[in-house]
RNA sequence: AGCGGGGUAGAGCAGCCUGGAGUGCUCGCCGGGCUCAUAACCCGGAGGUCGCAGGUUCAAAUCCUGCCCCCGCUACCA
């Protein structure tokens, strides 16, 4: 499994932290479920902004990338995200099989050269990307846009089209110049991309989404940089880089590889395999679609490795209904959260709660925040076992009896609910499997209520007794459907519970006898803030 | 402009693929209950012509057509 690798540009935000967090809680389930898991990333370290603003910054890119490389670890470490490995694309793996993957390309035909034009600042003494080209929009006249799109308008267009162009860097007029570069056959693949989107089990929006664009025909795809540059060289050459996204996505392999080396296994199988033993599953925003559909796909094709098994794509995460702006004040860094509300499994239940398989967007709001994690979570689901735990620990000692026949009603919709959270995890309805755990908080709390155990505890105390057995079987069901979500606060209550984190125990009932800790508050409810 | 997503109680969402009483979730509002639990929890209630107009059907929020409104994306930027 993978997560889409962070562009070593800036520091992580709520964008990565929403990615993050749903790889995660997948990642989780399936071991939960008894799969085998290797969850990997890696920082994106190369290209032309990391590059300049590095230089800006007066460092060199390396040390610049790896200062927000730890950034993102800590994150990690923050927000319970269990990668196996987090690597960065500017490693010795990756050049390797970067370099291995060009060479095989080009070997199957799939890449060749090309004289093309390209904007060249004389005063930089560089090539100048879409994006470090300002002018005015040759359609509505709007200045100061990009070499590439107006933001005014919309329109789209070549920077040769742009009026008045500009160096973005030192403002002064570029000039066109010849320059050769490698060109990768992406128009080859447009029959066997489209059968395997047809036929993989991928999102249908995202299908009809990229079948459109194959439609409208592939073009190919230009993979080489001059210098200056930060990234790997071209084989063979001395002033020409590979493209970030030609090693970017590699990113995944190499990190793979690197694991391998400290765990013992062979990265190749998994990435080459065809028994089908390992999937691939990559997790992506929806702005980076084309690239993990198409461009990657592609490659793998060209360079005979394996083609990922699934793509899930997400959409964005927006903050009291608008996109994250630093200029709106709506830009929330990990850090920001980390320092105003500090409990990661407030935003890990936040986003599962509002996740669905598709690639909507989400929103982010104060009064929707607070009420998911003071109402739902603490309120309803945690307070419910935390109420069984209680009862079984005060008036049995914590020790449980069999209830199998007791008061069937209950059990069979919460055994129906059991399999629709199962269902829903594995089609990454995860908003879906907080609902229904929800509902199983709901149906406990209602069953006591109506049961009343601590009043019936004093009539006839073997029922009362399996009432609260039954509750218990409840709770632990809760905190093992939950546990991808919230693994700190449900390990806790399973800690309590003397059990195992295992998907098997679901639906099961504990046995007779079984025994208790003294249980404790798992998850307090949020105090105000200030955030968002 | 093209493509995609959406318009469902006061607010925010599921439900639509596979048609079957407006079903469900969260918040808010009104009335009652419980005291085991984290001021939690339970029961009852008010509140919706499911964007608009047609069509198919015994039956449409759901399928088809047209229209109106909102949002996003449009590749060699990363």
């Amino acid at each position: 499994m993978t997560s889409a690798l962070p562009y070593g540009n800036g520091e992580p935000h709520f964008g990565h932290v929403y990615e993050f967090i749903i790889t995660d809680i997948m990642a989780r389930f399936y071991r939960l479920t008894g799969r085998d898991v290797i969850y990997v990333c890696a920082t994106d370290a190369h290209g032309t902004p990391i590059e300049i603003n590095a230089m800006k910054a007066g460092k060199d890119p390396l040390s610049f990338v790896m200062e927000n490389h730890e950034k993102f670890k800590k994150m990690f470490e923050f927000f319970l995200i269990s990668l196996d490995n987090y690597h960065i694309t500017h490693s010795e793996e990756n050049e390797k099989i970067a370099h291995e993957m060009f060479k095989k390309a080009l070997e199957n035909g799939y890449i060749y050269t090309k004289e093309i034009d390209l904007l060249f600042c004389e005063k930089c003494n560089r090539f100048l990307p879409d994006r470090y080209v300002r002018g005015t929009c040759p359609k509505c006249g709007a200045e100061d846009q990009y070499g590439d799109v107006c933001e005014k308008c919309g329109a789209t267009y070549t920077p040769f089209q742009l009026k008045n162009p500009k160096c973005a860097l030192c403002g002064s007029k570029p000039v066109i110049m010849k320059s050769k570069h490698y060109f990768f056959k992406l128009s080859a693949f447009e029959g066997k991309l489209k059968a395997w989107i047809q036929n993989a089990p991928l999102q249908q929006e995202v299908k009809n989404y990229v079948l459109d664009w194959i439609e409208k025909g592939l073009e190919d795809w230009c993979i080489s940089r001059d210098g200056p540059y930060f990234g790997f060289k071209v084989p063979g050459e001395e002033n020409k880089y590979l493209y970030v996204w030609w090693d970017a996505p590699i990113g995944y392999i190499a990190s793979t590889a690197n694991y391998c080396k400290k765990a013992g296994c062979d990265w190749e199988k998994i990435w080459k395999g065809t028994c089908g033993e390992f999937q691939i599953v990559h997790t992506i925003g929806k702005d980076i679609i084309y690239f993990h559909y198409l461009f990657w796909p592609a490659m793998l094709m060209a360079t005979e490795f394996k083609l990922p098994t699934y793509i899930h794509t997400h959409g964005f995460l927006t903050v009291n209904g608008e996109k994250m702006s630093k200029s709106r004040g709506t830009f929330i860094t990990a850090k920001d959260y980390m320092e105003k509300i500090g409990n990661p499994e407030y935003l890990r239940f936040y986003f599962a709660s509002h996740t669905s398989s598709g690639i909507t967007d989400i929103d982010l709001s104060r009064e929707a925040f607070l009420t998911a994690v003071n109402s739902v979570l603490v309120g309803n689901i945690m307070n419910f076992v935390y109420r069984a735990l209680t009862l079984l620990y005060r008036y049995f000692e914590g020790k449980t009896i069999s209830a199998s026949t007791y008061d069937m009603e209950e059990l069979v919709e919460v055994k129906n609910i059991l399999e629709r959270i199962r269902e829903a995890y594995e089609n990454w309805n995860i908003r879906e499997v907080v609902e229904c755990v929800d509902g199983i908080a709901s149906i406990g709390n209602a069953y006591l209520q109506k049961k009343e155990p601590w009043k019936l505890v004093r009539e006839n105390k073997e029922k009362a007794h399996e009432v609260i057995a039954q509750a218990l079987n409840m709770a632990k069901d809760i905190c093992i459907a939950l546990f991808p979500i919230l693994p700190s606060a449900c390990g806790k209550a399973l800690k309590i519970m003397n059990l195992e984190e295992s998907w098997n125990l679901i639906g099961k009932e504990l046995e007779n006898g079984h025994i208790i800790n003294k249980p404790e508050p798992l998850i307090p409810k949020i105090e105000d803030f200030q955030l968002f």
